[in-house]
DNA sequence: TAGGCCATCTGGTCCT
DNA sequence: AGGACCAGATGGCCTA
């Protein structure tokens, strides 16, 4: 999956690779002699100029090294991500945005389990409910679902939640409409929002 | 074959 | 000055 670079480490091959990898067609804008009289100075100024395109390209040669290698950190840090979301192994490999919106859905429902579980032991008619809630994290299905953009399904949120939700449902098809039922203070800053009230990832 | 996803290159901008 | 980060561009691969 993942093409490592040919390595280009040791030499010049950004121009023996035309059609390598896509990449800018663009050509570099200051090639020729900016001006007509520096050609006149002789043969030092001219070595230098090619000193100076060698240094340039070397330059260009070792951040596009240090950019593959970002990006690559980037998806390990989301293949990581990717490891710890529940999805069934024969399931196709999330995108990167896929991944984000799931990630994303998954903490608030855990969240949302939590939150419920707390407000459940004020009760202890409701602590069997709260326990329920502990040994049913939301589906794989569910939160999959939840990850195409727009598409808001009841899903099992409702059943999920159930005991909230019969009163002032918490489910994310409710809190899409008007976001008034999950309420901001309710929540981590960091959720303030509900996860399809996100703009973007919706 | 069109569209989605991805890797890579590139130049610009900001930061140290 | 050099590195990190970002967004745009480009081409390859895959699937419906």
């Amino acid at each position: 999956m993942l093409t490592l670079p040919l390595s280009c480490a040791s030499g010049d091959c950004s121009a023996q690779r035309p059609s390598w990898g896509g990449g800018s067609p663009k050509i570099p804008a200051e090639v020729g002699n900016p001006r007509e009289g520096n050609a006149r100075r002789g043969r030092t100024k001219a070595k230098s100029e090619v000193v100076l395109t060698k240094q340039k390209r070397n330059r260009r040669m070792k951040a596009n090294d240090r950019e593959r290698n970002r990006m690559h950190n980037l998806n390990s840090a989301l293949d990581a991500l990717r490891s710890v979301l529940p999805t069934f192994p024969d399931d196709a490999k999330l995108t990167k945005i896929e991944t984000l919106r799931f990630a994303h859905n998954y903490i608030w429902a855990l969240t949302e389990t939590l939150r419920m579980a707390d407000h459940s032991l004020l009760s202890v008619g409701q602590q069997e409910l709260a326990r329920e809630s502990f040994r049913q994290p939301p589906t794989t299905a569910c939160l999959l679902e939840l990850t195409s953009p727009g598409s808001i399904s009841p899903c099992e949120w409702d059943s999920l939640y159930s005991p909230v939700s019969q009163t002032g449902s918490l489910s994310p098809t409710d809190s899409l409409e008007e976001g008034r039922s999950y309420q901001a203070a309710d929540a981590p800053a960091c959720l303030r929002h509900s996860p399809h009230a996100f703009p973007e990832f919706v």
